[in-house]
DNA sequence: GTGGTCTAGACCACA
DNA sequence: GTGGTCTAGACCACT
């Protein structure tokens, strides 16, 4: 994982994490790596990793018990809703943006079909 | 303006005056605002106002004439290519993050359709 | 019973044995669960059912003898004072509070006359 | 200060200052200690005093503003609705603790009556 | 072995 | 000067 030297090292990690909860890959109840694991896998601080783990359980998205481990949070439907939310809060702002630069959304539309596929991959 | 507390505030000034030149409220070769009329206006600090036209002009967005003040570029085609340039910065990030939520692109325009206008009022 | 995340799971045993004994549902000199059937009951770790044990053994509430098992210390005074003690020391703890949240004495005693029976069911 | 080493220090420092606000001793939009004053004060880590302003932000207890510092929330009614908020959960644990003991509403309050002034002071 | 807390000290961005 | 982030390394409590 490449790190963006403008976003926080954490921020980028909890990033990548809840995209992973929020696209199945892992999974309500699952055992997340423990905070060295993680420090190892993502090259950060042992206290970065828990920092992690805190935000995103104050966040609902995992809870800790301690001696045992950091698991996700046991809600079917969480997952659904979280990844509607974040859908709609990326979705609002884009389009807002686009709206302040003049675009209608029909224009906004045509740009997404024409955009190049490539440059997204 | 509202300044959002987790946003520096100069990127927030800096976001809205190239907002006003992209659409044509500010035109090229026109004298902006000293630096302690902008910070009236945006009720900022005369450093942060200093900041903000220090980092406009290292993009190329204005220039400064010692004793006159400091002017929008007047480079003819800039406010359409900023405006582009800024669309598409927009919509490739937009994709990229829908995309990783597991949106195909057929389902983001059909999100888009029936976002509500009124949420982006 | 369902357990506190936020505090040690040996604890929240240790408190409801203690209750149980305060409220007579055990007597002095009765026998108590083996390690085992103590994790068994309360669904923990029977290296957290030793150490419950252990933990209470040292306060004096019970004691141990080889081959026969774990048993409520026989002193028949015991139950009285434990309930005072207990009481008073969350008494003390709670007004302590309360005055630091600047509740006078008396505040606090008509507060308690008008507290809902019903959430405390 | 002295530290109960039985509960984490910045628990402890979170503590004495929600009380400090919540009894009028802070106001409103007042500006907190920097984090190296808070360090200080309070002979923790600057780190230490960091995590304490950023948990107390997440609770909503105070914002912070770059460059400038931590100040308390400028919500009038917020110290009132604590202070019942806070009282009511002691109040409820409390209850909930001696009833387990089996001690009746009206014995609680006569021991309230009873008990030595000296003892809180 | 797990998470939780704490210290020490560093560098950076912001106003 | 302010807060924000990060590393390094330590000790402790819990399971």
């Amino acid at each position: 994982m490449d790190y963006n030297v403008e976003i926080p090292i954490y921020m980028q990690v909890i990033r990548d994490l809840k995209k992973r909860i929020v696209r199945r890959q892992l999974h309500p109840g699952e055992k997340l790596p423990s905070n060295r694991e993680l420090a190892v896998l993502y090259k950060v601080n042992p206290n970065t990793a828990a920092r992690i783990y805190k935000e995103m359980e104050a966040e609902g998205y995992c809870y800790t018990k301690r001696g045992l481990g950091t698991f996700i949070t046991e809600d079917e439907k969480m997952q659904e809703e979280l990844r509607k939310e974040m859908a709609d809060a990326l979705l609002s702002g884009f389009l807002k943006e686009m709206q302040d630069l003049g675009f209608s959304r029909k224009e906004i539309i045509s740009k997404i079909e024409e955009f190049d596929e490539e440059e997204t991959a």
